[in-house]
DNA sequence: CAGTATCCGGTGCGATACTG
DNA sequence: CAGTATCGCACCGGATACTG
């Protein structure tokens, strides 16, 4: 089965991108990965309005991306958090894709406005696609695609429904 | 400087979505990745309206991700075609991440519809972050975030316009 | 084939006000 | 602090018709 021939709707890209291809989904995901928890914290760093961050969150809580937590300091009242779950965590290559793809060709002159780095070592990090045989990143033109198990095909006639 | 008190409008994440971050530029990518080319191809496998699909690849050749290119096959008349740029095909990382999440968590139960291999040995490739100096994959609790050369603080009150 | 032009509807989003 | 409720608009995207 040639690509244009298999129906796309199960495709994961286009299954990963309805939950999070959204203008914001990413973004608070970006804030999520450095460390941010806070609904206010969040609305106002992103300059997202309260209403469309809250709706957000909920989807990406229902995807099980990030959990809803109530904690309380000593003495102080309860308050909430969102933390990532280890799904949200496993999206950190697709967060970190995008700035790397933007720290190299949208940037300022001098850089980029922040970095992320090993933390033992210090040294920045980079993401590649590799050959899970010998580790060795690859670059599209060293790929071949193929159609998977659940592949189907177009439906020949007009709109895929049945 | 701390996280929350960089003015996250010169972001690359920020950037980089504000060029692909809506919600077809990906996907067109994806066909882009997977050989499709042809303007029509594109319209039909991705049930896309015309008028939408010229917008986002203008969009796309404007920011150099893609080039038109015209071709003449022996005796047929002139054709356009859609290539990836070397910028576009260092997108590859966040596409093929997307795809990896979404068959992890997303994909029915035998699998995807869709597999990326190396070319030369078969095997299936994989996206990670990883440490430039020992190579080794890290996930998000082994690295460390800081500003980088161009982070400005954020306008203390409103609306950080000066 | 490879688009452009036009119209039109839904909704994503911001602003504002309100609540436990 | 952490949201919900409501309103209004801009814009995104679909449908259709048309063109070189």
């Amino acid at each position: 089965m040639d690509w244009l021939e298999v129906d796309t709707s199960n495709c994961s890209v286009q299954r990963t991108l309805d939950i999070v291809g959204d203008r914001w989904s990413l973004l608070i995901l970006r804030e999520a990965f450095n460390g941010v928890r806070r609904f206010d914290d969040i609305a106002q760093h992103l300059r997202i309005s309260q209403s469309v961050l809250a709706r957000r969150l909920r989807g990406l809580v229902d995807a099980s991306i990030l959990e809803r937590s109530a904690y309380r300091g000593a003495g102080t009242r309860t308050r909430y958090e969102y933390r990532l779950t280890e799904r949200g965590m496993a999206l950190f290559p697709v967060i970190t894709g995008l700035m790397q793809w933007g720290d190299r060709y949208l940037a300022d002159e001098q850089g980029g406005s922040w970095n992320v780095h090993h933390r033992e070592c210090g040294r920045p990090v980079e993401v590649v696609v590799r050959c899970t045989a010998d580790l060795e990143p690859l670059d599209p033109l060293h790929t071949r695609t193929s159609p998977g198990p659940s592949a189907r095909p177009v439906n020949a006639h007009g709109n895929g429904a049945i």
